[in-house]
DNA sequence: AAAATAATTGCAAAATCTTGCAAAATACGT
DNA sequence: ACGTATTTTGCAAGATTTTGCAATTATTTT
């Protein structure tokens, strides 16, 4: 049976017991006394505010706020299987000859990982990871021109604009920091967004990628309204308040 | 069977172990203290997410740049010393706070790897091995969208037309397959003679890059006359009859 | 072409996790 | 205080996941 709530006493512990380097069940419980059951429903509570991350056989802290973007190389392993699910879904999406565009983010990145599966797609991208990915596969691969910001690989800002006038998206897979019922998507950089935006309003189809972790955040910069996407691709389990917003504004939701 | 995720603490012993110069399963094995399979196993999730490479054998770290560079070093080994020299004498064309285009080819790659002895540079590129050169520079860094052509590793074609009427260059730095005083440049692909003939027609100042292998040569394609270009850096001694050609064009010669 | 080395896959053992349940602890109304 | 309702806990059975081994398949070397 899942529990209420966790004494903010034994949530303190265990958080502490994390940054003093503990990881595994047996550690944890050890320290606290109890038993290895209580730790895991201890461990499932706080997971589920977010203070920590279970893995097999324990579990690892958080990282920093979510709302500041991932230095790229780091933690791309964050909800890699989420991410790599969600990824799965979007390819479902995506037939042999289509023309698509994918925008930066470690979770459109893993559907770059999966385009192998497809044949002679027209990739349109501004994420140079994305590009890197596809350097090698026989696919048609057009980067959108830019100006280059370093954290997120992109190419960002009003001369992105020039570009992608002259092109037809089929469909766009865009990733984002942040993804509210009532804001939209945020994120970080202004260029960032204009790009997104400018994206979004040109593709027939657009797709959001956002796993769970995303959904309910507010990051700085407006990067779209839900006017603007087509299909919510998550793995969550989404609010059923979320879903009502969802289905009232036509949008699409796809999870496993 | 696929594992569902990797722990944290494995990843993170993996990669550090990578980084400090491991690439073996043996030695993963004997450093994580698990069997060769499991280690397989990791190596499998580590490249999933894209943290590594795994190559028969073992793995190895994957950046950007090295994904881009291996196609190009057989022909970056071939006249190594020559190209290296060129990239000296134009590194001392380039001012801090100018603005440049970077052509492909490995000689001018050989010049975007000299930057960094330059401050805030703004460079405009459409090769892809000179953006990943300058990834981590603080320099800034547009690059020219377009069409990617796989072996040069370039972005070519109408579509670079459209972001680069949009920019003005000061000082372009062009790379050739083929240079010949009667019939000017000449390189392989259409796509890629049309974008070296719009950047040099929109620059200030056009340096041409050749060492003394591509001199006398002609290739399929015309890709700009003697008219676009303003100088010529080579490192070879040159013909009398073609220096006499130069000069009568107005060509400024520069060589050691 | 054969031999050697490495990778993948199926399988079973071990470790870990989830869930139902009853006992213990806690909260709550009187 | 007392009894009852609610929540938490530990236990144990059953489900999942991870792991190492071994057989098979693939790749590289000789």
């Amino acid at each position: 049976m899942q529990r209420k709530l966790l004494s903010p006493e034994r949530e303190d512990l265990i958080v502490r017991a994390l940054e003093a380097g503990m990881r595994t069940i047996a550690e944890f419980s050890a320290e606290l006394g109890v038993s290895e059951a209580t730790v895991r429903r201890d461990l499932q509570s706080l997971e589920a505010t977010g203070r920590l991350r279970r893995v097999h056989g324990g579990a690892e802290p958080m990282t920093l706020d979510r709302r500041l973007e991932p230095l790229f190389n780091e933690k791309t392993s964050q909800m890699a299987a989420e991410k790599s699910r969600i990824a799965e879904l979007a390819l479902a999406q995506i037939n042999d000859h289509d023309s698509i565009f994918l925008d930066g983010g470690s979770t459109v990145l893993a559907l770059a990982r999966h385009l192998n599966e497809r044949r002679r797609l027209t990739v349109v991208t501004n994420s140079l990871s994305a590009a890197a990915e596809l350097l090698e596969t026989p696919h048609r691969l057009i980067l959108l021109g830019g100006e280059f910001r370093p954290i997120s690989r992109t190419l960002v800002g009003p001369l992105t604009a020039h570009l992608a006038n002259e092109l037809h998206i089929n469909k766009a897979f865009m990733g984002t920091i942040g993804f509210s019922p009532a804001e939209g998507m945020s994120t970080t950089d202004p260029n960032e967004a204009y790009t997104k935006e400018l994206i979004m309003r040109r593709a027939d189809r657009v797709y959001l990628l956002a796993d769970s972790s995303k959904i309910g955040v507010s990051s700085l910069v407006k990067s779209g309204t839900l006017a603007d996407v087509d299909v919510l691709i998550t793995e969550a389990r989404l609010p059923q308040a979320v879903l009502h917003v969802l289905h009232k504004r036509k949008i699409e939701v796809i999870t496993p």
